[in-house]
DNA sequence: TTGATTTTAGAATGAACGTTCTATTTGTTG
DNA sequence: CAACAAATAGAACGTTCATTCTAAAATCAA
């Protein structure tokens, strides 16, 4: 990689920081340039030299997420699969603890929000959700080995955007016991002979 | 109630709507008062006659849905003991198949992502979660009388927002098995014995 | 080092938007 | 009906903000 390239990709990781920081804070649309540049030290006409608008910047952050996400399921695809199960609870109480996944639920709503109305970060987001539900769909139904591998999906994925989604609405909510929730739902959701006939 | 006082709640009203619809469609900040009053029917600056501010609108919707939320609780608790469960779990089908709240969870979501930076919309939301949650709690444990109920509410709430969240994300996904799945959680959440030990 | 090219800053632009102000219309009441 | 109060419209204001433009600084090639 050449002197110039690192410079441009260290930059567009500076800009993106700094974005993602201002929209979670501030959200997408008090999130203005000017804040973002003074973050990313730099100034705001320079930020256009690496992204054509401000929508382009989000795109970029939905589009790292997804990166990362993929990066996580290429760890769950390596692991011995009688362990699975137990490993992907264990992942997700993590996530959870960590409250990592909090802050970037914030920016998850912002997003949610922001492409109720914007096609385009539909589009990508719509992309990362498929992406997300195939690579769960895979690990359950064929590593883990588990019938209704979609429902079961679904499901799981319903709860978490619910933790998260509640943890927002609800931030002083005791994290104990919605772990503790989360682990048995987590659990009863990996295990055969959980989801009734009715499905 | 006089003329002049009908006229006047006929007319916030209309703001609501409007504001409503337009919240929805475009989002907290791209929906500008004009538009807002355009779809009222009525001038930008005559909604200021009725309120404050736009972030007073907003307030306003809020409360709204809550005194709505109120009534749907009177009504739930005026249902015999025996019936509550199953009662319960088909109004909770009813609205997702409806489709109304995936509107209405449009809203919440922009009011969600606004209240990250808004205390006072935050501290509304706050009350209103807050009150939901104690009556889903005196349902379940005084009048159907589940012990753990503020776990069964807490699993309940995570599984409303949860669904809500999902459809948003993904649209075209397949509604009757989403059905299929919530009639199942939630008839377990008001089963006895449903929830583990290690809670 | 010198000329060329890329990178950066920061002011300028133009549009959008919340809010206020002024004037007009409508409704009410003695 | 006349006088007053409330309701309403719509233009005007001031601000904010994304984006563009101009020019200066830094980097690099020769």
């Amino acid at each position: 990689m050449t002197g110039a390239e690192k410079r441009r990709t260290a930059r567009i990781s500076q800009i993106l920081d700094a974005a993602a920081l201002c929209f979670v804070e501030m959200g997408f649309h008090r999130a203005g340039m000017a804040k973002i540049a003074a973050r990313a030290k730099m100034s705001p006409g320079h930020i256009y030299h690496y992204f054509e608008s401000k929508e382009a910047i989000i795109a970029a952050i939905v589009d790292r997420e997804s990166a990362k996400a993929a990066e996580r399921f290429a760890e769950l695809d390596a692991v011995d699969s009688n362990e699975l199960a137990s490993v992907m609870t264990e992942r997700a109480i993590q996530s959870i603890e960590e409250k990592t996944d909090i802050l970037q639920s914030a920016l998850n709503m912002e997003m949610l929000a922001e492409c109720q109305r914007n096609p385009e970060i539909a589009c990508i987001i719509q992309r990362h959700d498929k992406y997300i539900r195939d690579q769960l769909t895979h690990l359950i139904g064929n590593k883990i080995g588990l019938d209704l591998a979609e429902a079961r999906t679904d499901m799981m994925m319903v709860q978490f955007s619910g933790l998260a989604n509640r943890l927002l609405r609800n931030p002083d909510m005791d994290l104990s016991s919605m772990i503790a929730l989360m682990r048995q739902t987590m659990q009863s959701i990996l295990t055969p002979d959980t989801i009734g006939e009715n499905v």
